[in-house]
Parts: C-alpha cells; structure tokens; sequence
DNA sequence: ATTCCCTGCTTACCT
DNA sequence: ACAGGTAAGCAGGGAATT
C-alpha cells in the first residue's frame, strides 16, 4: 500500500516486542497515520586507535550476554575534523547498542562517538527524513489502532514543495493560584483550565475535586485530536504541575495518541506520544525583541489585539476569590492568543524543524546553539564526518569586534555603511573551521602573524562548506521569491525558508566560539574577529582616504556624510580590494550622538525615529521616563525649538510632581539572573524577589521582578516595592524627577547644548536655570 | 558629619 | 549557555572636605 504523508515526529516506540523507529505522519485531510521501520539498528563509533576489533568484540561478548547476539561490528572509515579515520561501528538493538556503549565508556573511555545521539535523531540524519516534509511511503501490514492507520515500512521517497497539511490545533492555559504564594501541586488544587480548538472556549472550573476537570481536559484532546497542543510554560510549569497533581492517583496525564501519556524527556521537556507539543514561552525567551518575556507582548508583535487587562499571576489567587469573572475572562485571551500566535509562527517552527532535521515539537527547547549544531551534524555526515562528542573545556575569551567613539552631537545626512553578512564572509571566504586552523605557517597556510595562527587551503573546512550552501539555498529562494505574489501561500513558506537559512548562517560564527559547542574552535572565532577588525580599519582608512568624514562605527558599520559618489567609490574599493560586499544599510536625515558608544538616535529619511541603546529601548527604566525620551528627541530631532523641548520636559516634571501619571508607567523590571543567595551586593530588585520569596513564591532565574520606589530614607533597595503593592501616597516621586526622568533628558539634550543645570533647575520646579543667565 | 570619588557588581543593551 | 564590547546605576568603602 502507498501512503502520502507528512512526517511531523519520529520516535522509539515498538513492533512486535522489540524496539522500532515510529514515524508520525498525518495526509492532507489531517488523519494519522503511523510508519513503522523495525529494521533500523542503532550504533555508535569507536576509533581504532583505542581498542583493537579482537579485543572490542571480547569485551562486548564477556559483557553483553545474550544481548550480544543482537550486536555487529564493522571497520568504516570516517572523518573526525576533517581527518581520516579507522572506527569500528558498533549496530544492533537500541538496548544491545546502548549495553555496549556502556560498557566501552567504562573500559576504554575514550574514543567514542555518536553513542551520545537518540536512535531517533540518526534516523533522521542518516535516512534523510526530515521531519515536516512530505513522503510517498510504501507500507505492508496495514492495520488501524484507533484512528490511526498503521502500517510497517517497505520503502520512501521524498517529495518536495508541497505545502503543509491544516494542522489542527488545541491550545491550553490554566488557572493555578495559592493563598500562600506560589501555587503548590502537593496542596494547591488546579483552579481552571481552559481550552481553545480555533473555534470554541471551553473553561472547566474548580467544582470539588481538580481532578474531574483534567479528566476534562484529556476528553477535550480526545474529542479535538489536535496534532499539536500549544501553550505558554507548557513544559517548565504546566505539564509538570498536572502530571504532579495525578500522581496522586498513580495514573499520567492522558492526552497523547493511541493512550500515551504526557512525560518528562530531555531537560524538562515534556513530550505527548503522537502530537506536538508547543511551548510558546521557549520561542519568546530566545529573542531580545521580547524585553519581559510576556504573552502579551507577543501577540502585541504578532499584531493581535490586546486584552482589556492583563493580570500578573501574583494576582490569579486575588481575582480568583474576588474577581473570577474578569480573571476567566483574561484567561480566555490567552488561549485565543496562544493559538492565534501559533498559528502565526507555524510556518516559521515547521520550516525551522524542516532545515535543522529537529522535530517540531522540540525546536523551541534546544537552543539556537544545538538548532545549528543539529544542522551541521546533518551537512556533517554527508561528508563522512563523525560527529565530536560536546567536552568540558575551560571557558576563555578572545577580542571581538572594534567600536569607535563617536563624534558627539546632532549630524546632518549621515549614511550607514555596513558589510553584508561580515562575519559568515569572513568564514567563506578565509576557509575558517576548527579543523583548517593551524599554528604553524608551513605548507599550504595562510598565516596570520599578529595572532600567531594560519588557516590550511589545502582542505575546504566543514563550516565554510555550510556556510556557502546555506548563502546559495538562500539566494535561490530569495530569486523565486520575486515571481511570487507575497500574499501566496508559495510564498510566505519560501519566506520562512530564506529567513531560517539566514539565521543558521549568522549563528556559525558564535557558535564556534561557543565551548559547548562539538564544533568549537577558540582560535577560529578569534581568526574570524581579528579579520573583521582588520576589515573595517581599512575601510576607515579608505573612507579618510576618499575625504569621508566618518561619525562612528561598530563592528561591521561605518556612520559617514551621505556623500553617494564618494560612498559608491569606497563601496566599489570594498568589493575590489577586500573580496567582501559593503553596502548602504540606511540613511539618517538628522542623527544625534552622546559621547558615548552604542547609544544613539536617528531620523531616517522614511522619517522615522530610530533609537538604539538609549534609556528608551532599555527594560529597566520606567516606562515614563522611557516615553518621555521618545518624544523629546523626536522634537529634537525634527527640528524643534530649544524653548519647545523645554516646555516639554516642563510638562513632563509637572505630571510627575502633580501625581498624575498612571503607577504602572513608574514600573522598573529587571531580571533575576541567578539563585537568590548567589547576589553578592544589595539592589532594589533583589530585594523585592527576596520579600516575595518570604510569601511563598517561588523566585527562579530568568523571572522579571517589577518595583516601584516609595518614599523613605537610606538605600533605593530599602525602599522598593513589588509594583502590586504600590500605593500613590507613598510612592518617591522625586525619585521619579531627579533619578528616572532627568537623566533620560539630559542625555539627549546635554549633546545639543542644553545643560544639566537647566534641565535640574527646571525639575526643581523653576522657571529657567541660573546659567542661562551667566 | 557630610561630600566626593573610586571600584565592583549587576543589568541590559549593540553588532 | 551561539560571541565579545559597552554604558550606566547602585552599593559600599575610604579619603577629602566641611
């Protein structure tokens, strides 16, 4: 029988008692279907260098048993950095290869490879099928267990572009809530759960026994069927909470296909046998354009509305006993928004599991260090390479890139130069990967003296070999792309594809210099900064050649007069004499420096207002002396006057002594980066943690801890508050004057002339300052 | 006793 | 746990000043 499928998991499952490769699949209608490869043999590597075969297939025939006859030992040849070697492959059963690897990692130690990757994930690399794709799949045995057809595997083939299937989806938020704090599934019963299917909210409240209403929920995933379950903190906080809660009653939570139960799998991620399980918290916590990590920001990115009020959980018990309504009513915003925003990024998690080879429901959990690692050992073993086990290494740190001072002060018609893809060109075009880097210049090397190590040109490295297949594989997307209407389906998904792909190329250089990383190279990266500081010097000196007055620079970009024959000159030079392409990133009409670096704000000629690195763009400054810049340096720099900027800073010291601003603009955030008792000195948000860790909550790195600073004497730390216990009457205003909004204003205006003195004399409440008067 | 200055810790940003 | 470079506030201590 022929099946044609979309593949979205692999995993170790069984047939007919002995350990198989299950392929989850489902066809264009959203039916399951279920492909079973018993014949895949699990393996490792051990180099010969270390053990002679006689002696390997003595240890594993005294130490295995019976399992050994399940066992087979081979001599391959196979690369390890680019190098020819021996190895003995060791295949079998997942338990028989599993005993071995064991046994040898006790008796030899060393030289080991491979042992350390699921039987799933080599199946995926070594077969190439890769997840989110389509199959025509040739099956025999065909029986339905449930609803899903389940056959056993004959033989596959690929077949491409199609797009994906409708997945049907379920998301799921919960109402978890204490009178003593941090909700506790020893004591705390399960308050609500509410589900969402794209079509109907369905809200099961506490009614007796909690356990009643996670029956519901395993009958709401029965009853929808999703392929994927979506939530926000699935993993670290709500699976584990719910499966805690049925322990009770000796039974997991049961809301996978053909009866699985949700469980533990790697580093706290949670896996539902046959579906994919989504947690949207893990994609907002890898990206810095979330500052506070909140669903609501989230949905705000992805354009949704907002709700009418968020509620923090410290609060959920609060509204609970007082409030249930508009609690209810918030939670459903969140699962409308958890799905909504799957919806949204669907494209983006299929593709990016597509490319890495990672399965779906595991591409937010691995970090975007292991997401292009995955890639890698993928590219990797299509040329022979054997996969490097991660070892412990002593973390060093090596220069990176150069910054200059930048000439203070506001700038007309400045244009940014900046290189195209610096450091993977770098990496492309110098060869540079762990296994080209050399300390010696003999032979075929290029030397570079002043770090006193080469690269070999003999041998094309691993790295820049990805590298240009990432570039090419982009750049034929991205020539598609422009015959495609940009509302198309066809489209959006090559979108996606470019955009993935380019991510991977821009993370190689970092995670080479990563020490977890299996392909790490300490002496590449620093290669790779040394050539990208060596770069931009040149084109500086290019740039002062030419006549280019240049403002400012970081890394890979210059800031310099938007002079176009000059720039295209320079440009042209780049391209001729250094092999790389430079280019005019932007424009601005008017750009204002401090004297200090990495911080600025422009008017580009689209004529909007770009700020980088300034109070505005930072989490840990209230929100009202964040806006306050904003719109100050907005007139700034769209030409107002002096006395206009002035009066509206006047304004804004006004509304703060008057009392009228909101308390939640007065928030400060700051993160808690670490256990509590780790902090070495006093601060404000420390504090805080460690007053609501008296309550009963649970403090743990990564949370944002929001305070407000009352009125009071000694050290700021004595006087935060957690910002839901604020109270206007008691709040430090002046704090807010002379310590939030003042240096957010003089920083901007003190550039253009405008004193400190001023601007405090105004915050005092006086009309002018004394100097204007000197 | 108060102010000033310096250093270390800490956070969050930029490319 | 992809990299390094950077600004800046607060705490806390000691020196300098009142």
């Amino acid at each position: 029988m022929e099946w044609i499928v979309w593949v979205y998991d692999t995993a170790i499952g069984e047939y007919k008692n002995r350990e198989a490769i299950w392929i989850w699949s489902i066809d264009s209608n959203g039916e399951y279907y279920l492909i079973i490869d018993p014949n895949f043999r699990d393996y490792f590597y051990i180099d010969s260098k270390y053990i002679s075969i006689r002696k390997l297939n003595q240890i594993l025939r005294m130490e295995l048993g019976n399992l050994y006859r399940d066992i087979e030992v081979n001599e391959v040849t196979r690369r390890l950095y680019g190098v020819e070697h021996i190895f003995y492959k060791v295949s079998g059963g997942f338990e028989a290869v599993k005993k071995a690897s064991d046994v040898l990692s006790k008796k030899v130690g060393e030289g080991i490879y491979e042992d350390d990757i699921r039987p799933s994930q080599k199946y995926i690399m070594d077969m190439n099928l890769n997840p989110c794709g389509w199959y025509r799949f040739k099956v025999s045995n065909v029986t339905t267990i449930d609803n899903v057809s389940v056959g056993v595997l004959e033989e596959f083939t690929p077949i491409e572009e199609r797009p994906y299937p409708e997945v049907r989806v379920l998301s799921v938020d919960v109402i978890l809530g204490s009178r003593y704090g941090e909700p506790d599934p020893e004591y705390d019963q399960v308050l609500g759960i509410v589900t969402y299917d794209g079509e109907n909210v369905n809200n099961y409240l506490l009614d007796g026994n909690d356990y009643n209403i996670i029956r519901l929920l395993e009958t709401d995933v029965s009853r929808v069927d999703p392929h994927v379950i979506v939530g926000f903190e699935l993993n670290q906080y709500i699976w584990p909470y719910l499966t805690e809660r049925l322990k009770k009653l000796r039974r997991g939570l049961k809301i996978g296909k053909i009866g699985g139960e949700a469980h533990q799998s790697v580093l706290g991620h949670f896996s539902v046998g046959g579906r994919v399980n989504i947690d949207l918290k893990e994609y907002v916590d890898d990206l810095p354009i979330f500052q506070r990590k909140t669903l609501e920001e989230l949905a705000g990115y992805m354009k949704m509305d907002l709700p009418e009020y968020a509620i923090d959980k410290y609060l959920y018990y609060d509204y609970w006993s007082r409030d249930r309504e508009k609690l209810i009513k918030y939670v459903e915003w969140r699962v409308k928004a958890i799905y909504n925003t799957f919806k949204g990024l669907e494209d983006h998690i299929f593709v990016l599991s597509n490319i890495t080879g990672i399965p779906p429901d595991y591409v937010f959990t691995a970090s975007s260090g292991r997401q292009a690692e995955y890639y890698i050992m993928k590219i990797g073993r299509r040329h022979g390479e054997v996969t490097p086990k991660v070892s412990l290494r002593r973390y060093r740190t090596y220069p990176g890139g150069l910054v200059l001072n930048p000439k203070p002060g506001l700038h007309d018609n400045i244009a940014v130069i900046d290189y195209k893809s610096m450091y993977p060109s770098i990496m492309i075009k110098y060869n540079i990967s762990p296994e080209t880097i050399v300390k010696s210049s003999e032979g075929n090397v290029v030397y570079f003296d002043e770090i006193g190590y080469g690269v070999r040109s003999d041998i094309r490295g691993l790295i820049p070999t990805i590298l240009e297949e990432l570039i090419r594989r982009r750049d034929e997307i991205r020539s598609r792309l422009k015959s495609l209407d940009p509302s198309s389906r066809e489209y959006k998904l090559l979108d996606a594809r470019q955009r993935v792909l380019k991510i991977l190329a821009n993370t190689m250089y970092g995670y080479m210099g990563w020490i977890g990383a299996r392909w790490y190279s300490y002496e590449g990266a620093s290669i790779v900064t040394y050539l990208g500081r060596r770069t931009i010097s040149l084109s500086i000196d290019k740039a002062k050649e030419l006549g280019l007055n240049i403002i400012y620079g970081d890394t890979d970009s210059i800031f310099v007069d938007y002079n176009i024959d000059l720039i295209n000159e320079l440009i042209k030079w780049v391209s001729d004499t250094l092999g790389l392409e430079a280019k005019i990133d932007k424009v601005f009409k008017k750009i204002l420096f401090t004297e200090a670096k990495k911080r600025y704000a422009g008017l580009t000629e689209d004529g909007s207002i770009e700020i980088v690195g300034l109070e505005y763009v930072r989490r840990d400054w209230c929100d009202y002396a964040r806006e306050a810049q904003y719109v100050i340096v907005k007139n700034l720099l769209e030409g107002a006057s002096k006395d206009k900027l002035l009066d509206l800073f006047r304004d804004f010291v006004r509304r703060l002594r008057r009392k009228e601003v909101d308390i939640r603009k007065l928030i400060i955030w700051e993160q808690i980066t670490r256990p509590l008792s780790e902090y070495k000195v006093n601060a404000p948000h420390i504090e805080v943690a460690k007053s609501l860790s008296q309550e009963g909550w649970r403090i743990k790195k990564g949370m944002f801890i929001g305070y407000i600073i009352n009125k009071g004497s000694g050290p700021l730390y004595k006087r935060a508050v957690h910002y839901t216990k604020a109270d206007p009457n008691y709040i430090d205003w002046d704090y807010y004057i002379y310590n939030q909004l003042l240096p957010a204003i003089v920083r901007i205006l003190s550039p253009v002339g405008i004193s400190e003195k001023t601007l405090e004399s105004i915050a005092r409440g006086g009309g002018v300052g004394l100097d204007m008067f000197v």
